[in-house]
RNA sequence: GGGAGUUUAGCUCAGCUGGUUCAGAGCAUCUGCCUUACAAGCAGAGGGUCGGCGGUUCGAACCCGUCAACUCCCACCA
């Protein structure tokens, strides 16, 4: 008779079983077979990181992905891992070294130092597998990569020699950003910029061999000591004078030309440009133009250096406080002015990049980005939301600029070049192999060589992560490679598109000659509820570990995904994983009930007639609910439109199958269900089950074996094909619930209390769709009886759907005037409806232009309005 | 400065090739119910000139133009 079920879903106490079983089983894990594959490689997080809402986000759309794969014949295979972050995992390093060991870097070997850096990868890099588990994500844990593996490790390297060999990668001086407190290069998309309050200094510079002097405006007064001109327009009519003279520089007396070049805006500032080829680029530009010499005043550390000759050893806004001080002293700085402009940032440590001159290295991208962009444009690879990142896509790669891959840090793959004394190299994968390069290019035969100390951007590895997880770079054509490349979706955020998802387009037709995914999936940014980003400093990121806790990992992942419509910005907030636990509950205790008529054990029931169409008519309408919604969530899958497909899903369980299947069946308390019926309805929650179980996998297990004794899991159980649909059915489901609907408002308009019975009669000209539906439709109403009448009924409270007219009878006193009021107002719509109608059919140009159907439809429209009008009409005749 | 996107109910968003699945959903609000699965619930209800203005069309939330607001990306004016 009981069930031992709780009141309430409890996720904690089924999470951990089922995760668990399902690994025993391995379920997760993927071997090459006769079956297709479908084939996810999970971005990789840093490795040091935890998952913040964003991650929660792309790794739950993956796992709906994957797991509806694995259930639909597909060889499944998501493959996890982390990346080891370079520039980001070093600073965090240097940082605890400081904090906790009172170390710092350079009192370090590079070889201690990434002793430290692997036993910190070690002891925080489990967090984020930790939480891929909790949140029930089913990688395959055997293929777990991490960038810097040693296969990975030699396949960045080989990847990095092959494009020297190829003439693709160079090395060079070039001006960069550089980030001084990490003190390394950075790539331009390593920089982002923002609008800053700034100010413009206007600063007096005597020309030589006369007392005039000219002005120039500039944020930077500190880098006034690096100036080896200063320019104007050639056709500033301001300054012609000025041709052939030079000037002084102030604070350091240097005599510098008076250039002349069309680049100044004559309008901006004094029309005055100081030049500073070391610290800017467009001066930089400048310099080479007009071959100036280039003075670099700052150390890699942000301080000036001995070449800036005053403040030397000053951090640079120190020195630009000390400048604007002495400049004022000596009568120079004319006047300051508020000025709002973009400074760059580093992306990882926030400082303020400075634009620096330095030897790097480079990988030329022209060729690359020309093969990426003719995968996207001819549709090997396909974007979702593809309108929105197509042309961001396209712009980027056509003036895309060659790639600064060399970073001074230690944590990372060292760049294979080799350097004797004199500064010679070669690019080689061993010390052996670069002294015979040595040899056979220099003619050195035993020269001592000394490796590059750089090592390679980190996402000089990751451009090569759906090649590489599978060995593809170091073992080319193994069987791994050549079953799951391509991969099938990549899911990333937008943030990405150009540090990751172009390069690995690039990487994958360099060394794969095909695109590296069919398809990617632009996730949107998570936003907390007022639209801010997350952020640690904000404190507005809720901890993913904290909400599982809280809700489960269902309802997190139900919370996340009903948020997030496709590319677009989602705003999070606790309320969506609150209705997740709604809906566990909701699953939870239509379990119950289910238990419950199975509890009862009715197995000889002898049922009427009526009940037998009762039941034959709920059942075969669920059924082809089901069948419908299965073929329109196939569709929603195909387009990525999850949020959709789990909202869909949501209401088929909720409505459809709870508050009105459910109750279509549910016995008379004390009563006993039908088996057939029972066996039908656990069928029924099964499958709903099957349908939810890739948003929503633990409860769905759960509840599927809490089902029956099972021998399978739902997690690999495979789908049924949607059956065809029979559409009388679904009509006739749609009167019975639009009739049920309706008599209920009008009992609660007329206050008839649920517990009161009434007596209904039923005008209609299609007795017969009513019989299959009558039974539940009396129970729904608490109908005491029912009848057929062929006139209407006076005294009665009149309901009117469609063309079916029902006359409720009731002990209670009728409120006439309410009565007619109610009908009057449906009266008056229906009328202003007919008449639009009747505009439209009356528009000669519209019965010649529209399509025949659209005026069929239009012409029925009428005689249905005429039809309900007429009975309304007699209603109200009815009432007096 | 260039480009893209957004604007539909109080909030978050659906609305595919223009025409009853066209003005929708979920939250929130209101009314009535502690009905023996579920008050974390049930049964109902109200609420919108589809950003403004023009145009195309027999017909526009949808197509075109224009204006406005917001968001994002890109760009070397000190």
């Amino acid at each position: 008779m009981s069930t031992s079920l709780s009141k309430n879903f409890e996720p904690q106490s089924v999470e951990e079983k089922w995760y668990q079983h399902w690994l025993d089983k391995g379920y997760f894990n993927s071997t090459p077979d006769h079956r297709k594959p479908f084939t996810i490689v999970i971005p990789p997080p840093n490795v040091t990181g935890v998952l913040h809402m964003g991650h929660t986000l792309n790794e739950t759309v993956q796992d709906v992905l994957v797991r509806k794969a694995r259930m639909s014949g597909f060889n499944a295979c998501w493959v996890p891992g982390s990346d080891h972050a370079s520039i980001a995992t070093e600073a965090k390093v240097v940082q605890m070294l400081e904090k906790e060991k009172g170390i710092s870097k350079h009192q370090l070997t590079r070889e201690d130092f990434l002793k430290h850096a692997f036993e910190w990868k070690d002891k925080y890099g489990g967090i984020i597998y930790h939480q891929i588990k909790k949140l029930g994500c089913s990688v395959d844990w055997n293929r777990v990569n991490f960038t810097m593996d040693d296969h990975y490790y030699e396949a960045v390297i080989k990847v990095f020699v092959d494009l020297y060999n190829k003439d693709m990668i160079y090395r060079g001086a070039r001006m960069i950003n550089w980030d001084p407190q990490a003190k390394t290069a950075l790539s331009d998309e390593e920089v982002e910029y923002k609008n800053v309050q700034g100010k413009l200094y206007y600063v007096k510079y005597k020309v030589m061999d006369s007392d005039e002097f000219i002005t120039i405006a500039t944020q930077r007064p500190e880098t006034i000591m690096g100036d080896t001109a200063v320019c104007v327009n050639p056709n500033d009519e301001r300054y012609q004078n000025l041709k052939g003279k030079r000037v002084i520089v102030p604070l350091v007396n240097r005599e510098v030309p008076i250039i002349f070049d069309e680049y100044v805006d004559p309008e901006f500032g004094t029309g005055v440009l100081k030049v500073t080829p070391a610290h800017d680029i467009n001066d930089y530009n400048l310099g080479l133009k007009h071959h100036l010499p280039t003075i670099d005043t700052l150390n890699e550390d942000g301080t000036l250096s001995e070449a800036a000759q005053v403040f030397v050893g000053m951090d640079r806004f120190e020195a630009r406080k000390a400048a604007i001080e002495k400049l004022r002293e000596e009568g120079l700085l004319i006047k300051e002015e508020e000025y709002q402009t973009r400074l760059g940032f580093s992306q990882r440590t926030s400082a303020v990049v400075e634009p620096r001159i330095s030897t790097q290295w480079f990988v030329k991208m022209r060729e690359l980005a020309d093969k990426a962009l003719i995968a996207v444009t001819g549709g090997e690879v396909k974007i979702h939301p593809e309108e929105r990142f197509l042309a961001t896509y396209k712009y980027w790669l056509e003036n895309v600029k060659d790639w600064c891959i060399s970073r001074q840090l230690w944590w990372g793959q060292r760049i294979p070049a080799w350097y004797d004394a004199d500064g010679k190299f070669v690019v080689a994968v061993t010390e052996e192999e670069a002294k015979q390069k040595f040899n056979e290019q220099y003619g050195v035969t035993d020269a001592q060589l000394s490796q590059e100390e750089d090592v390679l951007d980190t996402w000089f590895s990751s451009w090569l992560w759906p090649i590489e997880v599978f060995n593809g770079i170091t073992r080319p054509n193994n069987p791994d490679i050549n079953y799951y490349y391509p991969t099938s979706v990549l899911v990333t955020g937008q943030d990405i598109i150009f540090f990751w998802v172009a390069r690995m387009i690039m990487a994958g037709e360099e060394y794969m000659h095909e695109k590296p995914f069919e398809h990617v999936y632009f996730t949107g940014m998570v936003r907390d509820k007022q639209g801010r980003k997350m952020s640690k400093s904000l404190g507005n990121s809720p901890d993913l570990l904290d909400l599982v806790d809280r809700f489960g990992a269902d309802a997190v992942r139900f919370g996340i995904l009903i948020a997030a419509p496709a590319g677009n910005d989602l705003l999070f907030d606790d309320s969506s994983c609150e209705q997740g636990r709604f809906f566990n509950n909701k699953l939870w205790n239509a379990l119950k009930l289910v238990k419950m008529w199975e509890a009862n054990g009715v197995i000889a029931y002898q049922r009427s007639e009526d009940d037998f169409i009762k039941a034959t008519f709920a059942a075969t309408w669920f059924e082809t609910r089901l069948n419908e919604v299965k073929s329109e969530v196939e569709e929603l899958y195909k387009s990525f439109k999850l949020s959709e497909a789990l909202k869909t899903i949501y209401s088929l369980i909720w409505d459809d199958f709870c508050s009105w299947y459910l109750e279509w069946v549910k016995p008379p308390f004390g009563e006993k269900i039908d088996e057939h019926l029972l066996s039908k309805t656990v069928d029924f929650f099964e499958q709903l089950m099957q349908l939810l179980h890739p948003f929503m996998p633990f409860v769905t297990e759960e509840i599927y074996h809490q089902l029956g004794e099972k021998n399978d899991d739902l997690c690999v159980k495979q789908f049924k094909p949607a059956e065809n649909l029979d559409a009388v059915v679904l009509q006739q489901g749609e009167l019975l619930k639009q009739a049920i609907s309706a008599i209920r408002d009008a009992r609660n308009k007329n206050n008839i209390k649920p517990k009161e019975s009434i007596k209904l009669n039923i005008l209609t000209g299609e007795q017969q769709s009513f019989e299959n539906i009558i039974n539940i439709f009396s129970k729904q109403v608490n109908a005491e009886s029912i009848n057929y009448v062929t006139d209407t009924v006076a005294n009665t409270i009149t309901v009117v759907v469609g063309t079916n007219k029902f006359y409720i009878e009731t002990k209670q006193k009728l409120d006439i005037e309410a009565q007619k009021e109610q009908l009057l107002k449906d009266l008056e719509y229906q009328k202003g409806f007919l008449a639009s109608v009747e505009k439209k059919l009356g528009n000669e140009r519209f019965v010649q232009n529209a399509k025949p159907e659209v005026v069929d439809l239009e012409r029925r429209k009428r005689a249905d309005a005429e039809e309900k009008i007429k009975a309304i009409e007699e209603s109200l005749a009815s009432l007096g």
